[in-house]
DNA sequence: AATATTAATTGACTTAGGTCAATTAATAGA
DNA sequence: TCTATTAATTGACCTAAGTCAATTAATATT
């Protein structure tokens, strides 16, 4: 459904505090408001990116949901978790590639088509510039990803999510344990187990707060992309720059 | 170093014919040779993609070398094997992540500062969309690449590898077994149990040529995105559109 | 062609993390 | 507040794939 007019001004200002649309005139975006279309889905529910839902871009305005993979066994990988404010673009994806989204919470996506995006890339030269960034973080992400799974053990996996949360969540866990778990790649056996481990070394999971026994365990699991965003990168403090 | 006048001609034929490149004016890619530097690797040397080298974009002009990530304990991770003609940009990586190149043949690499593809996206809107297509399927890539690793046993990344060379390089095997191991995430010895497995349902290596017994054996290892570049992907001869 | 080196295979053994089943803790509904 | 349901933990056990060591095959080098 397309938003109305008393809903216009909301989302112009939803849209101008994207990374996908900095640094653009605000007449640039409200244009393109015009062609933005909102759907709502409910927690539980499942959607599937394929040939069908013809590609598109897509904004998550309110709630949270994963982008999965699913094998002919059942067997489920999660790709990303999505939560406010990002954005996937599947209509970057291989035409034949299909990915599952499944609603955490209930959730009203924006999107665009893949029409409206590419004149939009035609046209304006910054929001070019804004896709490549998109797409250059979510080339990073997969790479980084790729090496979690790949390079870690299960407690290595959880203690790096967890330093990474720690600096931009403020030690929040936004995610469910279980969740957490696939997310992981493990099984909430493995990751009870890891969590146990990591306890024994002073980092502890409180209510879904992380605690660490003097505030630094977790640095023992950081990396420089994710410590890039953390108040101490760099310093003589950081032990990444340390040893 | 610069190219000299007489090898002008030659990096501008071969960069016309790159995708990166694609749709773009005769005078346009020549205006950009000019910026084009070269270098020479041997076989077995290594190379950071670091912050000291100045993020770059790479093309291999001919050779081959594999991208990797190592651990603290010395495990690595092949994030891509590179070969002639293909683009590795860790100028869109972040600032941070470090990744290393190891020469698997002689090779000679051509590159573009920063600054310069920078300038080429702000100019040139086709260029532009060819980065953002050389993105797109670097994250298309990565996603499979994670689920190969993840949702498939020894035997079953190793029948995806095939079935994928099957289609690009008409049977032939383009890497050794040792470095297809690594690049699969398994160890020879795995590899060479899992070509036993494969052995039995009729699909053989015959000196780096792949052989099938009645020559659809494969089909069971394809996939829609690997598939979509076979000659009787979508027919009704196709496994993956029968079932 | 003979030898040296490197790559691939095979078997025996180990291990990280999965599976299954039983509890226990935490949330949600009434 | 009590109950029902779902999530998390724990222990016992299993298995896919890794490790280590010994051969065997394939390339390179003289």
């Amino acid at each position: 459904m397309n938003p109305k007019n008393s809903e216009h001004k909301i989302y112009l200002n939803f849209l101008s505090e994207l990374a996908l649309f900095k640094n653009m005139q605000a007449n640039e975006i409200e244009s393109v408001v015009a062609y933005l279309k909102v759907k709502n889905y409910q927690k539980g529910e499942m959607f599937s990116f394929d040939v069908n839902n013809r590609p598109r871009l897509y904004i998550v305005f309110t709630g949270q949901f994963k982008l999965t993979k699913i094998n002919e066994r059942g067997d489920e990988m999660i790709l990303r978790v999505i939560d406010q404010d990002e954005v996937v673009s599947p209509m970057h994806f291989s035409h034949y590639y299909d990915v599952s989204a499944e609603f955490i919470t209930d959730t009203t996506l924006l999107y665009f088509s893949e029409e409206t995006i590419n004149n939009l890339v035609k046209e304006n030269l910054t929001f070019a510039k804004n896709i490549i960034n998109m797409l250059a973080e979510n080339v990073q992400s997969l790479m980084v990803t790729a090496e979690v799974w790949r390079l870690k053990n299960t407690k290595e996996r959880l203690g790096w999510f967890l330093a990474s949360v720690n600096n931009n969540n403020l030690g929040k866990l936004p995610i469910s344990k279980s969740l957490l778990a696939s997310y992981l790649g493990m099984t909430p056996e493995s990751l009870s187990r890891a969590l146990k481990k990591l306890s024994e070394e002073g980092i502890e999971l409180e209510n879904k707060s992380i605690v660490q026994r003097t505030g630094k365990e977790l640095c023992a699991y950081c990396d420089k992309v994710i410590g890039s965003d953390c108040n101490i990168f760099g310093t003589h403090d950081c032990p990444l720059f340390n040893s």
